[in-house]
DNA sequence: GTAAACCTTAAACCATAGTTGAAGGTCAAG
DNA sequence: CTTGACCTTCAACTATGGTTTAAGGTTTAC
């Protein structure tokens, strides 16, 4: 398969399965003599997968460390597990970034319900939330 | 005060306030006759503002069009509690996302404890999160 | 023979929030 | 009078991440 036919199976467009490979994500294409790369139908698999991967928050970089371009390597359950539970740790820390702002939008609501109606925002550069 | 001054008292480079001030987020300062700009000490509390409202999650562009350029038209209770009100619905918005990640990537971590040791991860191609 | 598909490399794009540099004007001290 | 500190504007650069496009050159298909 050329690669004009795996980015129309994969719905990627070509410039960024090139980039892909250039980048450590897919092993380098076998080359058919002519110089064009020759894929075999496992590469729609292993686009899909890193679309997966990509979805579920993972960066194009961890994404190449986690799947070995050698096409023969492939990671082991562990290695997969541990960066999935690496992740959701990693999205814990987010929320609790999101739930710390949250409560001081809050506060910062609070304090202005409490305000007189005229009151000026500015005078809030005194106040700290 | 000129702009040494304020950037002392206030705590920012120079560069950014001009830039603030180029971007909407500040008045245009007034302008001594040579030219240098003219600050009077109202300007470090509204820088302070500034800084509050990046830290609670708005963008620059936000927070030019919430106060607004002109020195003496000052933004509504009722304009900053409405913007307070849809940043914590984005916040809600964005934590949503965060929970639905978190449930794929516990099904993901799932899937790969029920699958036995040699299993390769790359035929996760055929399930979905 | 010409158009479409492929190749390579490099550069541009998007957004955000600035910083830095160049070229030049102004001001206080010694 | 001159040196150095400060001011002006505007443009270009930084960094991050993921793509996309452009330029220029083969190869294949009809």
């Amino acid at each position: 398969m050329k690669i004009g036919e795996l980015s129309e199976r994969s719905g990627l467009p070509a410039s960024r399965i090139r980039f892909y490979e250039a980048n450590g994500l897919l092993p380098e294409a076998a080359r058919a003599p002519n110089g064009y790369r020759d894929y075999d139908a496992s590469m729609i698999g292993r686009l899909r997968i890193i679309d997966l991967a990509k979805s579920l928050g993972f960066s194009l970089e961890e994404i190449a460390n986690l799947l070995p371009a050698q096409v023969d390597l492939k990671p082991s359950c562990e290695t997969v597990s541990s960066a999935l539970t690496r992740k959701l740790a990693a999205i814990e820390t987010h929320m609790d970034k999101l739930r710390e702002t949250r409560a001081r939008i809050e506060a910062a609501l609070h304090f202005m319900q409490s305000q007189p109606d005229g009151a000026e925002p500015r005078d809030m550069s005194d106040v700290r939330f």
